[in-house]
DNA sequence: GTGGATGCAAACTCTTTGCACCTTG
DNA sequence: CAAGGTGCAAAGAGTTTGCATCCAC
């Protein structure tokens, strides 16, 4: 079905590069190092087609334009074929630094809080986000808060 | 400064009707009741001073358009706009409906969550969202996913 | 009467889609 | 060669802004 196109692969192998989270912007930016024509069209209907793959998740949090990373896929390359439809278990938070707008993966969840819901409701999930600096933007003189790396 | 129009009071009291976390469009469908003209640019102006004002708090959740919500202001109008840092800050977390759509205040926080984030991080503020149903959608069936109430 | 507020339309950001052309298998 | 992908441009949602008009003060 999906065909290997230079620009599927510029466009997945720009996770690699980055290794973080990143908005189809940075995702184009990191492509075009491979294929430098490749439009941002392109990088919005490869990542649709990696979201429907199961390749990689959307991100997105409050007030900012969404982001996609590499999926964790447990144990799709152990010759499990069968693809249970839903991957289990993408429960991620992030934390999102305001120093230089970067977006990084927590690895650890506080766990369920369905006590904070009123009475009656049924809670299925739960997201949360962390704002502040990062190890660099902490290093890089803590009160910079604001202004964005470009 | 501010103009005491029909506008400004038809955006106002869209949130005493509804009680709730109001997206730009329905705040719009309330502000239409009382003055049937007011356009939606105008809504957002107002709504842009009420936020400067302090009035009202945008409400960002994730893949969401922003909301907005009455601010708690504790004792403004008091004149001892000095408090003991207690809750000077409108730190709310959400629950989000999956049935209806619509978005709830919760009253509780689950705290500091500090330890979440890598070693060097510094966490400056943290946000949750709820997902689920609200009570009246487990009431009425729970999978009555999709419809808005009117 | 004057200046801030309004309504409309256009602009802007982020994302999706229609269409003619090109590439992969 | 044909199915499918690509680039460009235009369309959409959500939000902001320029401008002539209007109305609260």
């Amino acid at each position: 079905m999906q065909r290997l196109t230079r620009q599927r692969n510029a466009v997945f192998s720009a996770f690699s590069d980055a290794g973080r989270v990143l908005t189809a912007p940075e995702i184009l930016a990191h492509a075009r190092e491979i294929v430098p024509e490749i439009s941002l069209s392109t990088v919005y209907r490869q990542v649709s087609a990696l979201l429907a793959d199961g390749e990689i998740a959307k991100v997105e949090l409050p007030g900012e334009p969404a982001r996609y990373e590499v999926a964790c896929k447990p144990d799709e390359a152990h010759g499990h074929s069968h693809h249970d439809g839903e991957e289990a278990d993408h429960h991620h938070h992030y934390f999102h630094c305001s120093g230089c707008g970067q977006v990084f993966l927590l690895h650890a969840c506080p766990g369920p809080m369905d006590d904070l819901a009123p009475q009656g409701f049924q809670v299925q999930s739960h997201e949360v986000t962390l704002h502040g600096l990062c190890a660099s933007c902490v290093g890089a003189g803590g009160k910079a808060g604001g202004h964005k790396a470009h």
